[in-house]
DNA sequence: CACCAGGTTGACC
DNA sequence: GGTCAACATGGT
């Protein structure tokens, strides 16, 4: 039988459950602010905190700077670990209005990361989703997921090696990055549980469909 | 009641 | 180098 490659794999992803259009967001430093917030967390909590956040106007790197810790704590409980969760907010909106976002986010896509991994909070995965998300910048993004649905096909690997697969086999383009990343969120959501899996067959054997363009 | 969620960190081998 | 508990709330 015939393999997938990862393209066929977006290919086939996209046709069985449409496009996805993370990330939801109406700024970027909205998606910085989401991406803290959903480690380890469903995003409807995520949605909360956010609105708790907009309602009192700290949505803005400077607001949330000089916002009152404990008031921050209140706002973001609902996506747990909300004391590490709440001065690693601020801690970054003082990152980023002290060095403004628009000059941060025009360093080249190797910089922004480094830069980003050295913040408090900041791990691999967070740091790609604000590269991918918020910056605009080629960096695929590989999470818990990725990893287990890539397990299911046989693939193991740790964070960078997975990482540079898919950027080794496809073509370096945005807006590709980030759907196939929300895609494989979301299939793995429905269909590639932690212990049991019942959906990667659908993306082991290669049809004449996947090769359509994409 | 046990388990999971769009991880990261620091301590300890 | 790698492994592992701690961080914490909310939903199924």
């Amino acid at each position: 039988m015939t393999f997938k490659t990862l393209k066929q794999i977006y290919i086939t992803l996209l046709n069985e459950l449409g496009p996805q259009d993370w990330w939801p967001a109406e700024t970027p430093f909205e998606v910085v602010v989401g991406a803290i917030l959903t480690q380890q967390t469903k995003w409807t909590n995520v949605e909360q905190a956010i609105s708790n956040l907009k309602i009192h106007g700290l949505m803005e790197p400077e607001c949330l700077a000089e916002a009152d810790p404990g008031s921050v704590e209140d706002f973001v409980r609902c996506c747990g670990f909300y004391r590490q969760k709440a001065s690693r907010l601020v801690n970054i909106a003082k990152y980023f209005a002290d060095n403004g976002l628009e000059n941060v986010f025009s360093m080249p896509v190797g910089d922004l990361r480094s830069e980003m991994l050295s913040l408090n909070g900041v791990g691999n995965e967070t740091a790609d989703s604000i590269v991918l998300y918020a910056a605009n910048k080629p960096k695929f993004v590989i999470d818990a997921y990725t990893t287990r649905i890539m397990r299911c096909l046989g693939i193991e690997g740790d964070y960078i090696h997975l990482q540079e697969l898919f950027e080794g086999e496809l073509e370096e383009d945005v807006e590709l990055y980030k759907e196939y990343h929300a895609l494989i969120v979301e299939y793995a959501k429905r269909y590639c549980g932690k212990k049991r899996c019942d959906g990667c067959l659908l993306l082991t054997t290669a049809t004449e469909l996947d090769g359509q363009n994409g």
